[in-house]
DNA sequence: CGCACACTTGAGTAATGTCAAAGAGTGTGG
DNA sequence: CCACACTCTTTGACATTACTCAAGTGTGCG
């Protein structure tokens, strides 16, 4: 449960108290960057940013805005994407809590982002950066590792984008989503896909109908099984040897 | 000219000495990371890295190897790949002096680097990192910064891959091209064009054959023109119109 | 209950890949 | 200096993967 919601829903009398807790009770900060925050500076560090709960399907975030902030998913599904002038999409990755998100090295923002199910989102000025850095030494390192990491995942990206056939793309994704959902800690062996097909499509460099045959066939061949918004991975060695290297994956 | 192969070339009686102007009159240096070190501190930060030269051809890092240095390019271009295990090869960047490489969150390299043409590198051990970002304040920072600019590189690439035609990649390769050796400032118009068909195949996920065609169509409209290892870019305008939205450059 | 919207499935097409061969550029040794 | 060998590039003919267009089938929500 995000507690970023439950203070949304239940205004205090002294927010600044109530954020100060935030911190310490968020399950998603072993992942991202603020496990660089020391326990004893959690409440200082609650204080450098806002939570924000953003509805499904919302576009919170537009490529070429002023990067005025950046954020951390710590509670759904995000999706990152650019668009072409005719209107043709990449997606360019998924996020979950944790995850970074509006990093820029510019001074506008390099894509876009849409909630894909409800999202909570901490909002840290970039404007403080620099400061931040200096009152929680570690953090530009954390920075630095993240985003090293990200680059990493990009460029897996990159091999299965240019190189890859559309079952090595669907199989490489799957493996990823259980590599990365794993790492919570969900129900044995079914995993959330919260996206469409559209945004698999997306992301894969694909058509919808194309992801749709591929998964059709995953199915039939017993790799997989779907229902609903979710995926078991019944024969994860079969997938993996499909994928080659495993997943392009982001983060 | 290279003063790192100068110095190859011709052993001095102190080395150490040699060292400490190298980085002073690297023409690499503004476009670096190197560029966060201020001109005093220049000669001190000489002594964190060697220089090393590598021939055209030579594959001088491979994807899986302990990560123990990483590089900046002073002089050549390097093209970072990746393998799939039939042999299928995705060329993940292009670099170019001033480019940073080999820097690995993890402790493994994630890609293999080969000299395209002849190369001289800067190498900085990976152990000293932490004592370096405290012997020159702004070290890190350039590199998230650096880092931070190579993943919006690879976000664009991904969409380059995932959803330009063949035309459309050939026209972002060249204007990236054109926007990032003109800032080092060639003779007028033409630039250098080092890498094979195939590097290039590699690198917009086509193969040598589609790439020798676009070229040979785009010749014939006028917008570009070949010769030898070069290109002239004749129509910059219609270019961009086919490339949509800029190349898929790195760094 | 019915309208959206997402997903699946089918039939035909098009862009790009594959296979093959010839041309162009470059370096080597006679 | 030329002939040969080698590699890179271009061009052609054909094959194939994935796309496009088009129904049709769920599935959730008002």
């Amino acid at each position: 449960m995000p507690l970023a919601a439950s203070i949304a829903a239940h205004p205090v009398a002294f927010p600044v108290i109530a954020q100060a807790n935030a911190c310490k009770n968020c399950s998603a900060r072993p992942q991202g960057f603020c496990a660089a925050i020391k326990a004893e500076s959690l409440s200082r560090f609650s204080l450098t940013h806002t939570s924000q709960d953003i509805e499904a399907g919302k576009t919170f975030l537009n490529e070429g805005d002023p990067a005025t902030h950046f954020f951390t998913v710590t509670e759904g599904t995000v999706k990152l994407f650019k668009l072409l002038s005719d209107g043709r999409r990449a997606v360019t990755g998924f996020l979950f809590p944790g995850d970074l998100l509006g990093f820029s090295d510019a001074d506008k923002y390099n894509y876009s982002a849409e909630a894909v199910t409800p999202v909570s989102l901490c909002r840290f000025p970039r404007r403080q950066l620099d400061r931040m850095y200096a009152d929680f030494p570690g953090l530009e390192s954390q920075l630095l590792k993240l985003v090293t990491r990200e680059l990493a995942a990009a460029q897996n990206q990159m091999v299965l984008l240019g190189r890859k056939t559309a079952h090595e793309r669907a199989a490489s994704l799957l493996l990823s989503l259980i590599r990365r959902q794993g790492r919570s800690g969900r129900n044995a062996g079914w995993i959330e896909l919260p996206m469409t097909r559209t945004d698999i499509a997306d992301y894969l460099g694909l058509t919808t109908e194309t992801v749709s045959r591929v998964f059709t066939v995953l199915k039939g061949s017993g790799c997989i099984a779907l229902a609903g918004g979710k995926v078991r991975v019944a024969d994860a060695e079969a997938l993996a040897d499909l994928a080659d290297g495993i997943g392009g994956d982001d983060e």
